[in-house]
DNA sequence: CCATGAATCAAACGATTGATTGAATCATAC
DNA sequence: GTATGATTCAATCAATCGTTTGATTCATGG
């Protein structure tokens, strides 16, 4: 009477309940959300996520690993194709960065598949205390962070690696705040009047490319050498 | 037998406590640190909380207020000094945005008093789902918002108020990686030779500025207009 | 020395949490 | 039609949550 024999391809309930642990999880975040608000909102019975996860716990990291393992594919498939395009010169660094972050985006844009929840979620989720979930994170991360650290070193030969990865820092949090969009604070509340998905990839691209490029903190007074306006394209 | 008359300057329990909740805030999350975890850290019995604050969310409330209108006031003296230097000409984009971040930056460098406890807390609750907790922030970052984006709008007359919104809203995000560190996600573990905070601030200042002086998204397609490599100072 | 109110304390409150039980129901194979 | 195993169900478990209580201790002023 215990963990199902995995032969059939998905009864439903447990999808079911997926879908609303990810949407409640973005509402109200982890602890938060209780097993009798997702299996209210799932129409199951209380028991069933035990019987199908095993325990809430493994129904978080289930939640996670159903989209991620799937956007870290898609992220190391578009860097394969490009190391395969350059046949061995190093990438341009603004190819390396529309493969790791436009391929979140992307999938953010998607609001018909839940995409655009998990996203939200997982904006919110890099910085979450839980132990375990970050561990669980950091696993599913490294192999592309990996990856894509090469690619940004071989294409950056001349800067700091050290710099490389603070700047790659830097632009995960710039990407997180920017899918979690006008939910993340409500700071800016009222004050966007376009945040159409579609036009959110290039403004953050830009902006991601701009940091990257920026000149290395150095010598010089930071911002006392230019005039300080944006260059028209 | 309610709530302390205010005479007294404070008489310390009240601001242990506070002290063991940031810590455990930083630590856990606002969930999950229990009221028992707090008054047991603070050596204080369980009942002192709602004794000097009146409820756990209260107590929450009360961390930020602590801190944060002290930081935002520093802002604001920063930007009213700038601002009275340039005698009614616009600021230059690196001195608005050093006088925001830089001034978030200088409290997350100080170990000595908690505000590195309290910058790294802060960074993570910008995007935390609690409704009551977040409604608080906005309305305690209300005024130095409005003043900050006004300077920039000022400084930077051709680029659409919306750019500048949005790249506001990223840096956000950048600063609060770079805050939360090495600790925000072990995706980069045992990568970071060096978080020597005092070395941080050029470093997130020269990713801000490259960020918000960056060729704005146009017709032109991104990354294909420049060589890609950060120029040495 | 005692009166007064702030502060602390141990103990308990009802409510809710994640998890578990054993029986009932369902689908499928023979 | 019946056996078999997967799934669902109502009911309940112990544990823990934030909060409250009433008594006790402490400090201070007259």
């Amino acid at each position: 009477m215990r963990a199902p024999t995995e032969r059939q391809p998905a009864p439903e309930t447990s999808d079911r309940i997926l879908d609303a642990a990810e949407a409640l999880f973005v509402e109200h975040g982890f602890e938060a959300t209780t097993m009798r608000m997702i299996t209210s909102r799932a129409d199951a019975n209380i028991a069933a996520v035990n019987y199908h996860f095993g325990s809430k716990d493994a129904l978080i990291q289930e939640v996670f690993k159903r989209r991620l393992t799937e956007l870290n594919r898609q992220r190391l498939a578009k860097l394969d194709r490009l190391e395969a395009e350059a046949k061995g010169a190093p990438l341009k660094p603004s190819r390396i960065v529309e493969a790791f972050f436009g391929t979140a985006l992307e999938m953010a844009a998607d609001t018909e598949h839940g995409g655009h929840t998990f996203m939200r979620l997982l904006g919110r989720t890099y910085t979450e205390p839980n132990g375990f979930v970050r561990q669980f994170l950091a696993e599913e991360y490294a192999e592309a962070v990996e990856r894509f650290l090469t690619a940004l070193y071989r294409a950056l030969p001349d800067v700091p690696r050290e710099e490389i990865l603070w700047r790659f820092h830097f632009m995960m949090g710039a990407m997180s705040y920017a899918i979690a969009g006008t939910d993340a604070l409500q700071l800016f509340a009222g004050k966007f009047d376009d945040a159409a998905p579609e036009r959110l990839l290039p403004r953050l691209m830009s902006f991601l490319l701009g940091g990257l490029r920026a000149p290395l903190p150095g010598q010089g007074v930071p911002g006392e050498n230019g005039k300080g306006a944006p260059t028209r394209p």
